[in-house]
DNA sequence: TTGTGGTGCAACCTTTTGGTTGCGCATCTG
DNA sequence: CAGATGCGCAACCAAAAGGTTGCACCACAA
Protein backbone atom coordinates (compact mmCIF):
# COMPACT_ATOMS: atom_id res chain seq x y z
CA UNK A 1 0.00 0.00 0.00
CA UNK A 2 3.12 2.29 0.58
CA UNK A 3 3.12 3.73 -3.22
CA UNK A 4 2.41 7.03 -2.63
CA UNK A 5 5.27 7.79 -4.92
CA UNK A 6 2.74 6.63 -7.64
CA UNK A 7 0.34 8.27 -6.23
CA UNK A 8 1.97 11.16 -6.37
CA UNK A 9 3.75 10.91 -9.75
CA UNK A 10 -0.10 10.25 -11.19
CA UNK A 11 -1.34 13.14 -9.61
CA UNK A 12 1.43 15.62 -11.10
CA UNK A 13 0.74 14.28 -14.38
CA UNK A 14 -2.94 14.62 -13.87
CA UNK A 15 -3.11 18.33 -14.74
CA UNK A 16 -2.49 19.83 -18.32
CA UNK A 17 -0.45 22.61 -16.74
CA UNK A 18 2.05 20.37 -14.68
CA UNK A 19 2.09 18.37 -18.30
CA UNK A 20 2.68 21.40 -20.02
CA UNK A 21 5.53 22.35 -17.59
CA UNK A 22 7.48 18.82 -18.22
CA UNK A 23 6.82 19.40 -21.86
CA UNK A 24 8.88 22.34 -21.91
CA UNK A 25 11.38 21.38 -19.19
CA UNK A 26 12.89 18.55 -21.93
CA UNK A 27 14.01 21.30 -24.09
CA UNK A 28 14.58 23.79 -22.02
CA UNK A 29 17.08 22.74 -19.61
CA UNK A 30 16.21 24.82 -16.86
CA UNK A 31 13.35 27.32 -16.02
CA UNK A 32 12.42 29.96 -13.10
CA UNK A 33 8.82 30.34 -11.96
CA UNK A 34 8.62 33.57 -13.16
CA UNK A 35 9.48 32.71 -16.89
CA UNK A 36 6.88 29.99 -17.32
CA UNK A 37 4.01 32.52 -15.68
CA UNK A 38 5.36 34.40 -18.90
CA UNK A 39 4.02 31.79 -21.02
CA UNK A 40 1.31 30.56 -19.03
CA UNK A 41 -2.21 32.29 -18.02
CA UNK A 42 -1.86 31.87 -14.88
CA UNK A 43 0.05 33.84 -11.98
CA UNK A 44 3.82 32.79 -10.86
CA UNK A 45 2.20 32.25 -7.93
CA UNK A 46 -0.28 29.29 -9.42
CA UNK A 47 2.88 28.21 -11.30
CA UNK A 48 4.95 28.03 -8.25
CA UNK A 49 2.16 25.67 -6.55
CA UNK A 50 2.34 23.62 -9.57
CA UNK A 51 6.34 23.67 -9.34
CA UNK A 52 5.65 22.17 -5.81
CA UNK A 53 3.56 19.39 -7.33
CA UNK A 54 6.24 18.06 -9.64
CA UNK A 55 9.05 18.55 -7.13
CA UNK A 56 6.89 16.41 -4.55
CA UNK A 57 6.75 14.00 -7.24
CA UNK A 58 10.39 14.00 -7.75
CA UNK A 59 9.90 14.90 -10.97
CA UNK A 60 11.49 18.29 -10.84
CA UNK A 61 14.22 19.75 -8.91
CA UNK A 62 14.82 23.46 -8.05
CA UNK A 63 18.04 24.77 -6.78
CA UNK A 64 18.93 28.74 -5.87
CA UNK A 65 21.21 30.81 -7.85
CA UNK A 66 21.25 33.67 -6.63
CA UNK A 67 17.98 35.91 -6.59
CA UNK A 68 16.55 33.27 -8.94
CA UNK A 69 15.75 29.81 -8.39
CA UNK A 70 15.77 27.30 -11.41
CA UNK A 71 13.60 24.10 -11.46
CA UNK A 72 15.23 21.41 -14.26
CA UNK A 73 13.72 18.39 -14.90
CA UNK A 74 14.56 14.46 -12.95
CA UNK A 75 12.54 12.31 -14.78
CA UNK A 76 13.64 9.04 -12.83
CA UNK A 77 10.07 8.56 -11.25
CA UNK A 78 8.20 8.26 -14.80
CA UNK A 79 9.81 5.12 -14.39
CA UNK A 80 7.51 4.05 -11.58
CA UNK A 81 4.53 4.99 -13.51
CA UNK A 82 5.90 3.20 -16.53
CA UNK A 83 6.23 -0.02 -14.81
CA UNK A 84 2.65 0.05 -13.35
CA UNK A 85 1.19 0.43 -16.53
CA UNK A 86 3.42 -2.55 -18.33
CA UNK A 87 2.53 -4.47 -15.62
CA UNK A 88 -1.16 -3.86 -15.54
CA UNK A 89 -1.35 -4.27 -19.48
CA UNK A 90 0.82 -7.04 -19.53
CA UNK A 91 -1.66 -9.04 -17.14
CA UNK A 92 -4.79 -7.74 -19.17
CA UNK A 93 -2.87 -9.22 -22.40
CA UNK A 94 -1.89 -12.42 -20.21
CA UNK A 95 -5.84 -13.02 -19.09
CA UNK A 96 -6.54 -12.56 -22.75
CA UNK A 97 -4.05 -15.11 -24.25
CA UNK A 98 -5.41 -17.48 -21.60
CA UNK A 99 -9.08 -17.04 -22.77
CA UNK A 100 -7.90 -17.30 -26.12
CA UNK A 101 -6.39 -20.51 -25.36
CA UNK A 102 -9.17 -21.52 -23.46
CA UNK A 103 -11.51 -21.33 -26.65
CA UNK A 104 -9.13 -22.72 -29.04
CA UNK A 105 -8.10 -25.76 -26.99
CA UNK A 106 -11.80 -26.02 -25.62
CA UNK A 107 -12.36 -26.08 -22.27
CA UNK A 108 -11.30 -28.78 -19.88
CA UNK B 1 -4.74 20.80 -25.77
CA UNK B 2 -7.31 18.42 -26.16
CA UNK B 3 -6.17 16.17 -24.37
CA UNK B 4 -8.94 15.75 -21.58
CA UNK B 5 -8.78 11.88 -22.14
CA UNK B 6 -5.38 11.97 -20.79
CA UNK B 7 -5.88 14.40 -17.78
CA UNK B 8 -9.07 11.59 -16.86
CA UNK B 9 -6.68 8.84 -17.11
CA UNK B 10 -4.33 9.99 -15.35
CA UNK B 11 -6.67 11.37 -12.76
CA UNK B 12 -8.00 7.94 -12.55
CA UNK B 13 -4.69 6.92 -11.66
CA UNK B 14 -3.53 8.78 -9.06
CA UNK B 15 -5.67 7.59 -6.25
CA UNK B 16 -4.95 4.20 -4.80
CA UNK B 17 -8.22 2.80 -4.07
CA UNK B 18 -8.93 3.35 -7.96
CA UNK B 19 -5.81 1.91 -9.11
CA UNK B 20 -6.47 -1.49 -6.75
CA UNK B 21 -10.04 -1.52 -8.39
CA UNK B 22 -7.75 -1.28 -11.73
CA UNK B 23 -5.90 -4.36 -10.23
CA UNK B 24 -8.78 -6.35 -8.95
CA UNK B 25 -10.58 -6.45 -12.61
CA UNK B 26 -7.99 -7.91 -14.12
CA UNK B 27 -8.52 -11.28 -12.07
CA UNK B 28 -11.87 -10.99 -12.00
CA UNK B 29 -13.35 -9.82 -15.02
CA UNK B 30 -16.43 -8.32 -13.77
CA UNK B 31 -17.56 -6.76 -10.43
CA UNK B 32 -20.02 -4.52 -8.79
CA UNK B 33 -19.82 -1.79 -6.26
CA UNK B 34 -21.35 -3.83 -3.16
CA UNK B 35 -18.69 -6.72 -3.45
CA UNK B 36 -15.88 -3.55 -3.96
CA UNK B 37 -17.40 -2.11 -1.13
CA UNK B 38 -16.93 -5.43 0.79
CA UNK B 39 -13.38 -5.77 0.15
CA UNK B 40 -12.74 -2.07 0.52
CA UNK B 41 -12.81 -0.20 4.22
CA UNK B 42 -15.13 2.36 2.24
CA UNK B 43 -19.12 2.85 1.28
CA UNK B 44 -20.72 1.11 -2.03
CA UNK B 45 -21.33 5.19 -2.54
CA UNK B 46 -17.73 6.08 -1.96
CA UNK B 47 -16.53 3.18 -4.33
CA UNK B 48 -19.66 3.76 -6.99
CA UNK B 49 -17.77 7.51 -6.97
CA UNK B 50 -14.51 6.01 -7.97
CA UNK B 51 -15.98 3.90 -10.17
CA UNK B 52 -17.56 7.01 -11.96
CA UNK B 53 -14.02 8.59 -12.54
CA UNK B 54 -12.98 5.21 -14.06
CA UNK B 55 -15.38 5.13 -16.69
CA UNK B 56 -15.17 8.84 -16.81
CA UNK B 57 -11.48 8.21 -17.96
CA UNK B 58 -12.90 5.10 -20.28
CA UNK B 59 -10.83 2.66 -18.19
CA UNK B 60 -13.96 0.71 -16.94
CA UNK B 61 -17.72 0.05 -18.12
CA UNK B 62 -20.65 -0.84 -16.27
CA UNK B 63 -24.15 -2.53 -17.60
CA UNK B 64 -26.55 -3.06 -15.94
CA UNK B 65 -27.88 -7.40 -15.60
CA UNK B 66 -30.87 -7.70 -13.62
CA UNK B 67 -30.85 -5.59 -10.57
CA UNK B 68 -26.89 -5.59 -10.21
CA UNK B 69 -24.56 -3.09 -12.33
CA UNK B 70 -21.48 -5.12 -13.43
CA UNK B 71 -18.29 -3.57 -13.48
CA UNK B 72 -15.91 -4.91 -16.76
CA UNK B 73 -11.92 -3.32 -17.25
CA UNK B 74 -12.00 -1.38 -20.52
CA UNK B 75 -8.12 -0.75 -20.46
CA UNK B 76 -7.56 0.64 -23.90
CA UNK B 77 -7.10 4.72 -22.59
CA UNK B 78 -3.96 3.19 -21.10
CA UNK B 79 -1.81 3.20 -23.79
CA UNK B 80 -2.62 7.45 -24.07
CA UNK B 81 -0.87 7.51 -20.71
CA UNK B 82 1.83 4.78 -21.89
CA UNK B 83 2.64 6.58 -24.97
CA UNK B 84 2.38 10.43 -23.27
CA UNK B 85 5.24 8.92 -20.90
CA UNK B 86 6.99 7.09 -23.70
CA UNK B 87 7.28 10.37 -25.86
CA UNK B 88 8.95 12.09 -23.09
CA UNK B 89 11.17 9.57 -21.80
CA UNK B 90 12.33 8.95 -25.33
CA UNK B 91 12.71 12.91 -25.95
CA UNK B 92 14.74 12.99 -22.66
CA UNK B 93 17.29 10.16 -23.58
CA UNK B 94 17.52 12.07 -27.31
CA UNK B 95 18.69 15.15 -24.95
CA UNK B 96 20.91 13.33 -23.12
CA UNK B 97 22.28 11.60 -26.10
CA UNK B 98 22.68 14.66 -28.13
CA UNK B 99 24.52 16.41 -24.98
CA UNK B 100 27.16 13.42 -24.27
CA UNK B 101 27.87 13.43 -28.33
CA UNK B 102 28.16 16.93 -28.03
CA UNK B 103 30.81 16.28 -25.24
CA UNK B 104 32.60 13.75 -27.14
CA UNK B 105 33.14 15.38 -30.54
CA UNK B 106 33.50 18.17 -28.75
CA UNK B 107 31.56 21.86 -29.07
CA UNK B 108 31.26 23.34 -32.42
C1' DT C 1 22.35 53.62 -0.85
C1' DT C 2 18.39 53.39 -3.36
C1' DG C 3 15.97 51.03 -6.58
C1' DT C 4 14.41 46.89 -8.96
C1' DG C 5 13.56 42.17 -10.02
C1' DG C 6 12.69 37.58 -8.24
C1' DT C 7 11.21 34.68 -4.28
C1' DG C 8 8.67 32.74 -0.58
C1' DC C 9 5.03 32.91 2.74
C1' DA C 10 0.38 33.71 4.20
C1' DA C 11 -4.45 34.79 3.77
C1' DC C 12 -8.27 34.25 1.27
C1' DC C 13 -11.73 32.43 -2.09
C1' DT C 14 -14.25 29.07 -4.97
C1' DT C 15 -14.64 24.52 -6.84
C1' DT C 16 -13.68 19.73 -6.63
C1' DT C 17 -12.67 15.37 -4.02
C1' DG C 18 -13.64 11.81 -1.24
C1' DG C 19 -16.48 10.42 1.98
C1' DT C 20 -20.89 9.86 4.58
C1' DT C 21 -26.13 9.14 5.39
C1' DG C 22 -30.83 8.80 3.95
C1' DC C 23 -34.23 7.63 0.75
C1' DG C 24 -36.93 5.77 -3.01
C1' DC C 25 -37.17 2.58 -6.81
C1' DA C 26 -36.50 -1.65 -9.27
C1' DT C 27 -35.72 -6.49 -9.15
C1' DC C 28 -35.38 -11.01 -7.64
C1' DT C 29 -37.04 -14.68 -4.08
C1' DG C 30 -39.86 -17.18 -0.67
C1' DC D 1 -47.76 -10.64 -2.52
C1' DA D 2 -44.12 -9.50 1.03
C1' DG D 3 -39.47 -9.10 1.99
C1' DA D 4 -34.74 -8.68 0.78
C1' DT D 5 -31.19 -7.03 -2.06
C1' DG D 6 -28.92 -3.84 -5.00
C1' DC D 7 -28.80 0.45 -7.15
C1' DG D 8 -29.05 5.51 -8.10
C1' DC D 9 -29.92 10.13 -6.65
C1' DA D 10 -29.53 13.90 -3.49
C1' DA D 11 -27.95 16.37 0.53
C1' DC D 12 -24.43 17.25 3.28
C1' DC D 13 -19.59 17.71 5.09
C1' DA D 14 -14.50 18.38 5.70
C1' DA D 15 -10.45 18.75 3.36
C1' DA D 16 -7.70 19.63 -0.65
C1' DA D 17 -6.85 21.89 -5.36
C1' DG D 18 -6.15 25.68 -8.01
C1' DG D 19 -6.14 30.23 -8.22
C1' DT D 20 -5.67 35.14 -6.62
C1' DT D 21 -3.65 39.28 -3.97
C1' DG D 22 -0.61 41.40 -0.66
C1' DC D 23 3.66 41.68 1.62
C1' DA D 24 8.30 41.17 3.37
C1' DC D 25 12.81 39.77 2.15
C1' DC D 26 17.08 39.07 -0.42
C1' DA D 27 20.28 39.84 -4.25
C1' DC D 28 21.98 42.59 -7.70
C1' DA D 29 22.78 47.13 -10.36
C1' DA D 30 23.24 52.11 -10.78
Amino acid sequence: MGDERLDAVFFALADPTRRSVVRRLISRESVTATQLAGDLPITRQAVSKHLAALVDAGLVAGHREGRETRYRLTPGPLDAASAWLGVIEAQWDGRLERLRRHVEDGPR
